[in-house]
DNA sequence: TGTACATCAGTGAACGCGCGTTCACTGATGTAC
DNA sequence: TGTACATCAGTGAACGCGCGTTCACTGATGTAC
């Protein structure tokens, strides 16, 4: 769909035949996982030969970075897109889910277990922390809102930088009504860790009290997730939406 | 070394083995994951023939269902040690800690991306579930305890059943000092969804929101551990040892 | 508009590899009398 | 204590399979004059 205005036919033949290789491929994994996924497999599905796809994809290896790439950048436009029209982390959380159960395999593919023998690129990184910029914006926008924070704010124009960490202040806001970070403990200790291990949040300006938060929220959501996404409640008969419901409530409770 | 008294010098010799088997099997999970376990590369490393494993397993998937199976017997056993010697909640989660990172692959051979095409046996959900009941009891007894829980009741004889159930009956305690459950809300919800879905709790007493306690202590610190376990705090320089121990306390704060 | 050339998609054969598994067989170890 | 037999560990060859990848080649599609 992208610049098809200077396409010639060639490239666009081209770019239908990527993507159609692409589409096998996540098929595939739905399928058998990851480490299945096979080129030869792929080609005879499309009714070509093996070698074929070497016009399109340098290697395997070359392939699995590509889907990894677009699976992150797939869940950083939700999110971000999510949270450009308003939404506060408890809605980020449901699209994070929803995004998740779209395509389970999609989901395992960047968070679960790494594929064997297989080295992510070093981009991969940056978009990953698209997601944690996104969410990051999110929390410090719903706790440094007024304490009626349910209504979203209005939508922002939405600039390029992937990043607006001008929403949030480093010295204000002390991360709302946060009980979290009161007094000594665990959670004091962390925090004061953070302010000197922040590098991952990429230059964001959000105290270590929200870091902290930030990182919960990631690690807990992930916890409900995984485990469903890999099958690990089929054998118990509870509703895991209800489950992930109630975490939500108790993380943005809990600070 | 069980029945090793009443062991023939061939039995012995298989047992032998069938261990070593295991264990290089280990060490290939390891090293490449285990959807790259295989039985010819194992015999190699061993200086005997493909075939000859076929004398110790009846297939590729046996041996990987007996690796699951003593994963599985190796955490209910390490969390029912520590629990039965007294252990507190935080104490179980840091063993389970230990654990995981005593073998990563090992961890997510069972709570991480299922392997493809393989479905495991009926008896490792008892097994499990053993895990659960293990929780459950360690969560009761400090709930039910006096608000001086710090200190660990005396270790019990530890009777054959694998599920010390007695210890709590299910009309008494309201969860301790619980302000999780107050009020309406999604924990309340869920709550009432568990009471009537609470058939993975094999028949323990615990009262409906201890339940929800246990499946979330379960997700919590497996939201943190997975994520350690498969390298995804790699690029980020903080220490998960301090996110862990943040996330118990807050996990055992807020109920 | 037509011809000459370059570009590119796709094929089929081949290489080398490793896999799980079966099978007939050898040789050592144990058991029964 | 010695012999006859059964049990069992391990081997080597083989089957059939699929994999990623390279290579020389054919034909179609575009481009330049």
């Amino acid at each position: 769909m992208t610049d098809s205005g200077t396409q010639t036919p060639r490239e666009r033949y081209r770019a239908q035949v990527r993507a159609e290789v692409k589409e096998r491929a996540w098929e595939q994994i739905a399928t058998a996982g990851a480490s299945a996924l096979s080129l030869n497999a792929i080609a005879k599905q499309m009714g070509m030969s093996g070698p074929a796809l070497y016009r399109y994809f340098a290697s395997r290896d070359d392939l699995i970075t590509e889907l990894i790439r677009d699976a992150y950048r797939s869940l950083a436009d939700t999110l971000r897109g999510a949270a450009d029209s308003g939404a506060d982390p408890a809605a980020l959380a449901l699209a994070m889910r929803r995004w998740a159960l779209a395509d389970p395999q999609r989901y395992l593919l960047i968070y679960g277990t790494p594929v064997p023998g297989y080295q992510a690129p070093a981009d991969t990184t940056a978009i990953s922390g698209e997601v944690m910029a996104t969410l990051l914006d999110t929390l410090a926008a719903a706790g440094t809102a007024a304490p009626s924070a349910a209504e979203p704010p209005p939508a922002e124009p939405a600039g390029t930088e992937p990043s607006s960490a001008e929403s949030v202040s480093a010295e204000s806001a002390p991360t709302g009504s946060a009980p979290m970070d009161s007094g000594a403990g665990p959670a004091k200790e962390f925090a004061a860790h953070l302010a000197d291990h922040r590098q991952w949040a990429q230059g964001h300006p959000a105290p270590p009290a929200l870091l902290h938060r930030a990182l919960s929220f990631w690690t807990r959501l992930h916890g409900v997730l995984s485990l469903e996404v890999a099958g690990q409640f089929a054998g118990m008969d509870f509703d895991p939406a209800l489950l992930y419901a109630a975490e939500i409530d108790d993380l943005l409770r809990g600070a």
